[in-house]
DNA sequence: TATTTAATGAAAGTTTTCATTCATTGGCGC
DNA sequence: GCGCCAATGAATGAAAACTTTCATTAAATA
């Protein structure tokens, strides 16, 4: 396949480029090994086989015969590669030239996320966080609706809830102005509302007729002063900064999968066996490449 | 002698502290390896007993006598010592404290997304990563796909990509298949899918008709051996762990919004711009209100 | 269903790596 | 000169790492 494109990856990263190359004829068991690797390559290097045996469930056998078919002489050659793409990466140093600049906005953005999310982790208000849960899970049904790059959040909380058992709709602008489509709306429904900059006086309009209709009403928002706040029974504040000039909406994509985890938790144990397994996860330990 | 003076020093490095401490004990044959060894840090933790004995002119014997004597407990304690520090060293983007080691949804959820996208971040290659901007700013048209959760990453990026003035179109599964929708497609066009487990044929079936009629292909998926990598041109393999019981996307939308950002480097001086304005504010300067 | 093929783990075999023992060398004081 | 001792390397032993073989099981094919 496309040798024009793949010569420097594969010559750059050759692990990388060998799987993929290979990937097609790896038994299920050497994908395993094959994604734990790539997914830690920084200890790589170090790993024997009987650990990387033990961290992904294979056997021994296994391994090596996984190092084989992807083109090394066994799996001491493809250790020894590890050892010198380590050696390489190290020895050209902060020399970054072109890649800088190219790597440069993920790095950006990603560092940028990072901030948001821990920002955000920091400011939402517990007892806040729960009451929402509460309305949302107690609702009889369930109106999502944003604009802009709000309405891409409206529709995902839409597909989330719902396959958790809820009944929702995201309210839409294809057919109807939302607010016509607010006349389904009763009192014990509930209405979540996502307004980031640009604020719409749409969405604000919603938000208020929803309310006289007797809905509970819910935003997620930027920033405790934003005009929607002052409208609704609950606002959640999540951090989103650096939205005017690009999108990450990483913050609220947790504090919406965190709202559906917490839901869930009426099935506790569901819940607890989630934040379970994340833990395992993040102890390190990728035994399980989920 | 000095505890206070060394105990940081030999904290850090302990190779160093260590030869410094006993330095004067040490024979001529083991001062040069001891040289030898500082003089190549970067090597030394992959030097097995016969390759330094080589290197040194000294007996294996001598090097672990030269081990034991600094205060290992053998020449393997050593080794161990110096992995240990190397991947300290390159492990230092460390920053989550287990702090947060509460039962809340919300932390463990946040943890997950910054795990992800850490790990996203390291393993993303940089080339490939160019490689895909290039071709989705050189499209003639771009076609975004996905299904279940990833339909919604598709429609972000149809949005995101619109906005920076590409032609984009999200193939829906609303009227027809995404597949008749391709009848559109030429060559110079570009295809954009999003595949995560569970893994769909409809999805590998789109990207191979889509590269029969010349387009070029793009997959983000999960990881290097999803099936769909081996059926593309391009491939970028996001970390997307915990996706089994929860929906976490936070890594892929940084992604793309790292992909928006380079492609918007045509006009080099808007991105720079924009990973300036985002270092400000990581910089802690949330004096813009932004 | 019968047959073949591929995948896999247990276990045995091989190589490499590490540690110890022991004999030799060379310096140094008596 | 003689004995003592640290230093050293060769040889040996022990352990770990790596590879192969083989029997079993599961999947694919006829």
């Amino acid at each position: 396949m496309k040798k024009q494109a793949t010569t420097v990856e594969a010559a750059v990263s050759g692990l990388r480029g060998r799987i993929v190359e290979h990937g097609a004829s790896l038994s299920p068991q050497q994908r395993v090994i094959a994604d734990y690797l790539l997914a830690h390559l920084e200890e790589a290097p170090f790993l024997s086989i009987l650990e990387v045996s033990e961290r992904t469930g294979a056997s021994e056998a296994t391994v090596v015969r996984f190092a084989q078919r992807i083109g090394y002489k066994g799996y001491a050659g493809l250790k020894m590669a590890l050892v010198e793409a380590l050696r390489e990466e190290r020895g050209s140093g902060r020399r970054t030239t072109a890649s800088a600049a190219t790597q440069a906005p993920l790095a950006a953005v990603a560092r940028l996320a990072q901030h948001n999310i821990e920002a955000t982790l920091a400011s939402v208000d517990g007892s806040e966080f729960e009451a929402v849960a509460q309305q949302l899970a107690g609702a009889d049904h369930l109106f999502t609706f944003g604009l802009g790059i709000s309405a891409h959040l409206a529709d995902l909380a839409a597909y989330l809830f719902t396959e958790h058992g809820l009944r929702v709709n995201s309210l839409t602008t294809r057919y109807t102005s939302p607010r016509e489509q607010l006349v389904a709306l009763r009192p014990g429904d509930a209405v979540l509302a996502f307004s980031l900059p640009p604020y719409s006086r749409e969405t604000l309009e919603v938000l208020r007729e929803a309310r006289e209709r007797g809905a509970t009403t819910v935003v997620v928002t930027d920033r405790a002063t934003a005009p929607a706040v002052s409208l609704v029974d609950h606002a959640l504040t999540v951090s989103c900064q650096g939205m005017t000039f690009t999108s990450t909406t990483a913050a609220i994509d947790v504090v919406l999968n965190a709202l559906v985890m917490a839901i869930g938790a009426h099935h506790r144990e569901e819940a607890l066996e989630a934040i379970s397994r994340i833990n395992q996860i993040l102890e390190g330990d990728s035994s399980l490449v989920d």
